[in-house]
DNA sequence: AACCAGGACGTGA
DNA sequence: TCACGTCATGGT
């Protein structure tokens, strides 16, 4: 089993996945079908983000999604809304607290509101395209938040590695159980064309998988993959 | 009722 | 470098 096969089996499974959901498209109604109540996706349409606004949107969800399911960050971002505090400039006008309280469904509100202000105040002087050393600078921005603001807000081909991603390629014996982040993110790099739609989708592809087959250890042999 | 969710960081060995 | 504890809410 390839990179590339693996791809292609599992957009033939699943289809094409629309990542990074966004708030406008919730709200709209658009791909309501999509598993649980989640919404915003944009499947086959790579236009995303349009704006700053949608940008940073991207961005604070990176942070919000940090462990944590991706029901309890929309329930943040719908908070936010309600708050009319979803652009740099309106959450560092926002109270403190009131920011916190918006924050409490992801958990961890304490350092999430203290990166969050961090991320807005950077954000709002940005007037370039950011590369991965200057993201992992940033407090509360390690490997994998880094490689989905570059990934899903500015469209840069740097693949996110995520622990669903771990674990799939370990029962597939890929690599081995505790392979490190870059050199996984390597593999991914050298076997795949450098095109930021292949490496959305196949990522999304990956976290939708695992979510089928990789909650439960006792259910990781029961993934179909093994056996092709 | 434990266990886990689209991690990151600080600490001590 | 690396293993380990901590951060926190909510779903299953």
């Amino acid at each position: 089993m390839n990179l590339s096969t693996l791809y292609k089996i599992l957009l033939e499974k699943y289809g094409h996945q629309g990542w990074w959901p966004l708030l406008e498209l919730h709200e709209k109604g658009i791909n309501p079908t999509k598993s649980g109540s989640i919404r915003g996706y944009h499947p086959k349409d790579y236009s995303y983000p349009k704006t700053k606004d949608q940008q940073f949107e991207i961005i604070l969800g990176t942070i919000l999604t940090q462990n944590t399911s991706w029901i309890q960050v929309e329930k943040v971002l719908i908070n936010l809304k309600q708050l009319n505090s979803l652009s740099p400039d309106s959450i560092l006008n926002l109270d403190k607290e009131k920011l916190k309280q918006a924050i409490k469904p992801a958990g961890y509100f304490n350092q999430k509101s203290e990166r969050i202000i961090l991320l807005a105040k950077w954000f709002k002087e940005l007037n370039h395209t950011p590369d991965r050393t200057e993201l992992l600078s940033l407090k509360g921005v390690g490997p994998e938040t880094a490689d989905s603001i570059l990934l899903y807000a500015f469209k840069i081909p740097s693949f996110v590695v995520d622990t669903y991603t771990k674990r799939i390629l370990t029962n597939l014996e890929i690599i081995n159980e505790k392979e490190k982040y870059e050199k996984i993110q390597k593999l991914f790099h050298e076997f795949l064309p450098k095109d930021f739609k292949i490496y959305q989708e196949f990522h999304a592809l990956l976290v939708e998988h695992a979510k089928h087959f990789y909650l439960k250890k006792e259910n990781w042999r029961k993934d179909f993959l093994k056996s092709q």
